[in-house]
DNA sequence: TAGTGCATGTAATGCGTTACATGATTTC
DNA sequence: GAAATCATGTAACGCATTACATGCACTA
C-alpha cells in the first residue's frame, strides 16, 4: 500500500467515526473542503485500496433495498494514521489564485489594482459567511475538529482586516 | 487558445518584464512559489502555446554559444491578461496538509496533539525565515509585487501567533 | 409526482511533478 | 579543474476533476 494524498483524508475521517463513501464525501465537503478537497473519483477507489491493505474494514449496512457499505478503521490502520500524524515536517504551501492576480496588479491602473484588493476581501468575506453557515449552534465537535473550524474563521477575519489595512495604506500613498 | 492555470502565471511574469523560460522558472521559485508553483514541464510548453496564440513573441537572444529565447508580451496578450485580472470572483481555497493533520489530532493523546500544533508553528516560522532571506534589502519591487511579498510575511506572523494563542488556551483547558 | 438527498461507482480528460538528458558559461 | 548556474527541453507517471450512469427513499 503506497499512501497518496487522499489516503490520509479518507483514513482519518473513518478513524473519527465509521462512515460510508458517501459520508466521507459529504463530510469532506462540509468540513475540510476549503483546505483539502476530494472527489468521488478518488474516494471510492481509495476505500477499496484501504480495505485491501486491511487498514479499514467494510460492513454491508443496507438501508432498505439501497445498498450501503460502512467502513471502520482497524488497529493497523490506526497505527499507520498515527505514524503519518507524527512523522512529517510541516511545510506551509498554498495555491491562491487571487494572490497571483494581486501579484500582477502593477500592470493595471491604480484604481483597478485597488479593486482587486477589494475583490480579495470579498472572497474572504464569502468564505467566512459560508463557514459560519455550517455551524448549527448545537452540534459539539471534538476539540481539534473545532480548532480547525476556528482556524478557518480566524483566517478569514485576519484576511479581511489585512485587505482593509493595505487598501487604506495604498490610498494614502497615492 | 484555452488558458489553463499556468497560463496566467507565465503570461503575467512576461508582462512585468521580458523573460526567458529559465527566468520565468527562477522568478516563480523566488517570488510566487509558496502560493503558486510551476515546473519546467509546464513552463516551456506553455511558452510555445502562448507564442502560437500570439499573446507573446519570442526573440532569439543567445549568450555566446548558449541558445536563449526571450519572450515579450503583445498587445493581444496584455488584453487577455487584463480580462483575466478583472473577470473573476475570488474564491479562497488552499491545500494545507498540516491543517488536515490537526483536524485528526483528536485521535491522539493530548500532548501529542499539542505537538502537532507546535509543528505547525514551526512550519510558519520556517517559511517566514525563507521569505525574509529572499529580501536582499536593496532591490525595489513594484508596489503590488511587494504587497504580495508582505502578505507572505504577515500571514506567517499571524499563523505563529495563532498557534501560540491556541496552544496556551488548550493547555489552560486541560 | 417531482425534486432532493442517499448511495455507489467508472471513463475520459486534464493538470502537474519528477526524473531524465544535454551542454555552455561563470565562479571559486 | 570542479562546482554552481544558465539554458532548453521531453517522457513517464501519478494525481484530481468532470461528467456521466444508475437507482432507491423521502417529503412537499
Amino acid at each position: 500500500m503506497k499512501p497518496t494524498a487522499v489516503t490520509w483524508a479518507v483514513l482519518g475521517l473513518v478513524a473519527l467515526a465509521p462512515k460510508s463513501g458517501y459520508d466521507v464525501k459529504r463530510i469532506i465537503d462540509r468540513s475540510v473542503r476549503h483546505f483539502w478537497a476530494a472527489s468521488y473519483g478518488q474516494i471510492y477507489p481509495e476505500l477499496r485500496r484501504l480495505e485491501e491493505a486491511a487498514w479499514i474494514e467494510g460492513d454491508d449496512a443496507p438501508r432498505g433495498a439501497r445498498s450501503r457499505r460502512v467502513y471502520r478503521i482497524t488497529p493497523e490502520g490506526r497505527r499507520a494514521l498515527q505514524e503519518w500524524l507524527h512523522g512529517h515536517e510541516t511545510r506551509v504551501e498554498l495555491r491562491d489564485e487571487s494572490l497571483l492576480r494581486l501579484f500582477f496588479a502593477d500592470t493595471l491602473r491604480h484604481d483597478e489594482a485597488l479593486a482587486l484588493l477589494r475583490g480579495r476581501r470579498e472572497g474572504y468575506r464569502r468564505l467566512h459567511a459560508y463557514l459560519r453557515s455550517l455551524d448549527d449552534g448545537q452540534s459539539t465537535d471534538p476539540p481539534f475538529v473545532d480548532l480547525v473550524y476556528q482556524w478557518g474563521l480566524d483566517y478569514c477575519e485576519w484576511g479581511i482586516e489585512w485587505c482593509d489595512r493595505q487598501e487604506s495604506r495604498l490610498r494614502r500613498a497615492a
